[in-house]
DNA sequence: CGTGGAGATAGCCGTGGACA
DNA sequence: TGTCCACGGCTATCTCCACG
């Protein structure tokens, strides 16, 4: 212990309650000696009787001492019994109140052994657990990873998908252009593309990138482009074909001569994974050429036409990549080398411009055959100056196309140009003509294919002709004339059948069962939607269905008229095939045409009535009444003039008669 | 002194607007 | 519908500069 220091010195004096004496006694200080014992000293010896005496009462004082010890000593005895007895109990009390702790205090041990057990075992699993936690946590994490790298993903492709980008770089892709050119195509006006496409995407639920699409100008470009593509698509085609048929047709529009060019050939159909190359699976395609400006529908302007056009293709093709790649050209003439046929109006000027045509490809054959025997039968100097001498100014002037003025100043390559020209064309025919007849035919094949409505046309045009000079041949009345509202009106007023005006009427009226069908076309199926027939009953009975049975159907009128139609067409196209007939037989008798026009002019005369018109409330008055409506009445008369009395007709001369009726 | 990268520049080309 | 022209992107080329 630290020695007190002075302060701690004066407060103890101070509260120290032994007072001053206490200070003096230190407590470490050992305590002095006891004071000696006071007992008093004998100073002289006694009797042997007095020492006896006083043995005795020695003795008897301590036998009472001694009996008092015994009592004492028994009392302490029972005491001790007593105590020992109680303590005995309470030990016992205490045992058995100690044992219960004891054998608790067992227990909980073992329960606390056992529990430390589980508990290590519970940590053992907690720790495999957590161990399986954590391996699945990182697991997890790693699942989160890459589901968000594939969901970016996802989303990136998404929009990429969602955002259309039609250009690459600065240029519209060729989707883009394809597409400009196929709205086009589809009558979708240049500068209204943009707000197409950019419509569609709306609609689909995709964008086009900066909403933005080919301004009219680039569309028009894309379109040209095209057009390009194609003849270089075209001139390919066309040389790798056997050969092909060239179709053209002519008409105009605002007072402008235009002409359309088709040509047919065998091709590979481009479609997806079809092998272009096999020829086994090409088939036959129809292409456009051109449809162009033409100053006139001659046959001639039509066949510069065509040089033009094939002059075109040769060069946009033998320009082109394509070309390049194939390290092949096309020359105006291999247009015609191909060219084995024509299809074109059955008219002179088809036929003019297919035999120039035919001429033209001539000598293209004749002059390659010409260059080919020149170069590789080897001729001999003397044969071709022979030949050469034999050329003369009137074969350069018809070769050249020019006259002898123009011959005459003509530059001399050219006229050895010329003359080159005559020599390969005289030597192409002497080879050509020592050729077997098939050989030759093979060479100069160019088939004509006249237009079939022509055909169609004309045939029935010789009928009818043939069908006039019969009514007069034979003495028969003409049947009704059907003329126009006008013409009927001045022949109605005519006072005299000789007047200038009646004859007129007259004369260009026309009359029989083709007027007859003309007009039912007209009448029943009138182009413009309103007038004929069909079209009025229809928007009538849609009204009234509407009206009446609040029925949103269409106003298609039951039966007769459609039926009528049918066999109107059906009727018709059977005549044709009688009349073609007719062109070539004069077998008709006279008691069958008389028969035949009974028929007709029965038909004409219940029909006359059609030259007045039938209003829609007489029409639909009568069909809404149940009454025998004017349709029926019309079949009644085509069927009688088209299908009955024709296979009576037919029935007499084995469907091979002669119509000389109508 | 050669090489390669970065920046500047001219020319080509595609595009779209203005205009007739 | 065609022509003209400006604008902007792309590319080849040039120039400059740093570095080994």
């Amino acid at each position: 212990m630290a020695p007190r220091s002075q302060r701690q010195k004066q407060a103890h004096k101070v509260w120290d309650p032994r007072g001053a004496a206490a200070e003096e006694d230190d407590e470490n200080t050992p305590p002095s000696a006891p004071p000696p014992s006071q007992h008093p000293s004998s100073t002289k010896p006694k009797s042997l009787k007095a020492q006896l005496i006083e043995r005795d009462a020695r003795i008897a004082e301590l036998e009472g001492l001694n009996a008092i010890l015994r009592a004492t000593l028994s009392d302490v005895h029972q005491t001790h019994a007593a105590a020992t007895k109680s303590l005995k109990s309470e030990h016992d009390r205490l045992t058995n109140r100690n044992f219960l702790p004891s054998t608790t205090n067992k227990s909980l041990g073992s329960q606390k052994r056992k529990a430390e057990q589980a508990l290590t075992e519970e940590i053992d699993r907690k720790h495999k657990r957590i161990k399986s936690v954590r391996q699945q946590l990182y697991a997890s994490k790693k699942q989160v990873e890459r589901a968000k790298k594939s969901l970016q993903k996802v989303q990136d492709e998404y929009r990429k998908l969602k955002t259309w980008n039609p250009k690459i770089g600065n240029t519209y892709s060729p989707d883009a252009r394809e597409l400009g050119r196929q709205l086009t195509e589809d009558g979708c006006v240049a500068e209204r593309v943009e707000h197409a496409v950019l419509s569609c995407a709306k609609a689909f639920g995709i964008r086009v990138k900066r909403d933005e699409f080919m301004s009219r100008r680039t569309v028009t470009r894309a379109v040209d482009e095209g057009g390009k593509y194609g003849e270089i698509q075209l001139g390919r085609e066309i040389m790798e074909s056997e050969g092909f048929v060239e179709s053209s047709d002519g008409t105009t529009y605002r007072g402008i001569n235009l002409e359309s060019r088709h040509i047919a050939l065998l091709g590979p159909s481009y479609e997806p994974g079809v092998d272009v190359s096999d020829r086994s699976l090409w088939t036959r395609q129809l292409r456009f050429l051109e449809v162009a400006p033409a100053l006139d529908h001659t046959g001639q302007r039509q066949f510069e036409g065509t040089m033009e056009a094939s002059e075109r293709i040769a060069d946009v093709y033998t320009r082109s990549p394509l070309a390049a790649r194939e390290q092949r050209t096309m020359e105006k003439n291999d247009y015609w080398r191909k060219k084995i046929g024509e299809n074109k109006d059955h008219a002179a000027d088809g036929k003019k411009a297919f035999k120039l045509s035919a001429e033209y490809k001539k000598d293209v054959v004749l002059r390659d055959l010409g260059r080919k025997t020149m170069e590789e039968a080897d001729l001999e100097t003397a044969i071709l100056l022979l030949s050469m001498n034999e050329i003369t100014n009137d074969d350069l002037m018809q070769t050249g196309k020019i006259s002898y003025e123009e011959l005459a100043v003509m530059p001399s390559g050219a006229k050895t140009a010329l003359i080159e020209q005559v020599l390969e064309r005289k030597i192409g025919e002497d080879t050509f003509n020592s050729l077997p007849e098939e050989d030759q035919q093979n060479a100069l094949t160019h088939v004509f294919g006249g237009c079939c409505c022509h055909k169609d046309l004309n045939a029935l045009r010789y009928g009818m002709a043939r069908v006039q000079r019969v009514y007069d041949t034979h003495d028969i009345p003409k049947p009704v004339l059907l003329a126009t509202k006008a013409n009927s009106a001045v022949i109605d007023l005519a006072t005299a059948t000789d007047g200038a005006a009646f004859q007129r009427a007259v004369e260009s009226s026309t009359r029989g069962a083709i007027k007859l069908l003309s007009l039912l076309g007209s009448l029943l199926r009138h182009k413009d939607g309103q007038r004929g027939y069909q079209d009025r009953s229809s928007i009538f009975m849609r009204e009234a269905k509407k009206a009446l049975h609040d029925l949103e159907e269409s106003g298609q009128f039951p039966g007769p008229i459609q039926e009528l139609i049918q066999e109107t067409e059906q009727g018709l196209g059977r005549l044709y095939f009688l009349l073609l007939g007719d062109t070539r037989s004069n077998e008709a008798s006279a008691s069958t045409f008389q028969s035949a026009h009974a028929c007709i002019q029965n038909l004409t005369n219940h029909t006359r009535h059609l030259r007045r018109g039938v209003s829609k409330n007489t029409l639909l008055q009568k069909y809404t009444q149940g009454e025998s409506n004017p349709c029926r009445l019309l079949r009644g008369a085509v069927e009688i003039a088209l299908s009955r009395d024709f296979r009576l007709l037919e029935g007499k001369h084995d469907n091979r008669f002669t119509i000389g009726v109508l």
